[in-house]
DNA sequence: TGTACATCAGTGAACGCGCGTTCACTGATGTAC
DNA sequence: TGTACATCAGTGAACGCGCGTTCACTGATGTAC
């Protein structure tokens, strides 16, 4: 959006006022949600705090979503799908022609890492992403998915997959590693975000996640 | 209390009502407290929740608690403790004049069981213990600690220490290797009360939990 | 032993907040004829 | 091409809730003399 200043067309503003039909208003109801849980975390999804950011009255949110949970519910997999795609990035960014174990080790690492960049770098959004109420399914099959389709979970699951195949673990320790590692480094991330270890100073916080990351590679 | 149905003392009520002064105001709020976040979670612990439940009028706990904050610190810390007992049962239930290295991993491996069980069994106390207010010092040294003097982490701790003295871990691994093994236990826990493991049938719950604590074992 | 009085520990009313949800409504759009 | 009308997408007022916090107060206690 072109001549906005925090967050806010003042050029709309002062010259054509909103028109009275939005025209994709629950899209625009997903993104100041999203934006409202980067500052509040889940708390801060709320069906009018969202409205007010999306500059329409409180109740036409009621046109798009059933309830607040239904509005909760697609931040959620918003947020998640932020993380998908940063973990893309992460697992991009060691050469994608390499299939050397070491390049196979380096990609799972780099998920774990981005993992902890997000829920320390964004902890609104990574509290967001795990705060789905209770409803059929936890988050349907193409929600909180990142470009290639896959949820966090999945994604760590192909770098295991990978690590197999170029050699670097045994196979028959593949099935369920996934959600070992995911523990782990879900583990580390929310101590460091309401545990003890909040207090943490950055330093000792990259040797934790180095720790934890060796540790993984060790017992997987 | 005897004569109490549902919390309410009936026959106090009908011939002698509370006295004016309470005794143990401050006491009584903290119980009352961790009643309502054992139901409700940290959420729950609300000033006037709890008065209410305490049977004392909502600003009372003004004169024991400087603001909502301090109450919830304080059932936080009483939450802490109650995962810290369990673990210390948990682990007492290991034969304590064995020092093998069987027992001490038996004993490292009850501690993460035990935690998973406070977690999974108490939901509303396990996240309550982690939903201590921002302040100085995260819980002060001799809250949020069982019968032994020691928080989680310390048990976790001292089962470790155990472990390398009974010759069941090199040494050089020690250092550290508590907030490993407590944040792939505590990963665990999250991602099964929040995460897409919420739906997780009873035994793949179990097998998953050994999966963790065989992994651990093997990279610690 | 009796009493005045300071102190402590409660009460009850009130303020202001943000929330979810419902209601009756109005403005804009597009389609059938 | 023009128009009536159904439908859709918003608005604004209102209800009722629980919350934290503050205020002026009163009842009970214990201590100094």
């Amino acid at each position: 959006m072109a001549h906005s200043v925090a967050g806010v067309n003042i050029l709309s503003m002062s010259t054509s006022p909103r028109p009275y039909h939005h025209g994709n208003l629950r899209a625009a109801l997903i993104d100041a949600g999203v934006q409202a849980a980067r500052e509040g975390g889940p708390d801060a999804v709320a069906l009018r705090e969202v409205s007010r950011r999306a500059g329409v009255s409180h109740n036409a949110a009621y046109r798009h979503f059933a309830d607040r949970d239904a509005l909760l519910r697609a931040v959620c997999a918003e947020c998640m799908s932020s993380l998908a795609r940063l973990m893309e990035a992460r697992i991009g960014e060691i050469d994608p022609a390499d299939s050397s174990v070491t390049a196979a080790r380096l990609r799972l690492r780099a998920t774990g890492t981005a993992y902890l960049e997000f829920a320390l770098g964004e902890p609104g959004w990574f509290r967001t992403a795990f705060a789905a109420p209770a409803g059929p399914g936890y988050l349907d099959d193409h929600e909180g998915v990142g470009e290639a389709g896959m949820g966090p979970l999945g994604l760590l699951g192909a770098q295991l997959d990978a690590l197999v195949s170029a050699g670097g673990m045994p196979p028959e320790r593949r099935p369920g590693a996934e959600l070992v590692a995911w523990s782990a480094v879900h583990g580390l991330a929310m101590l460091e975000l309401d545990g003890p270890m909040r207090e943490l100073p950055e330093e000792e916080r990259a040797e934790t996640l180095e720790h934890v990351l060796d540790t993984i590679e060790r017992g997987i």
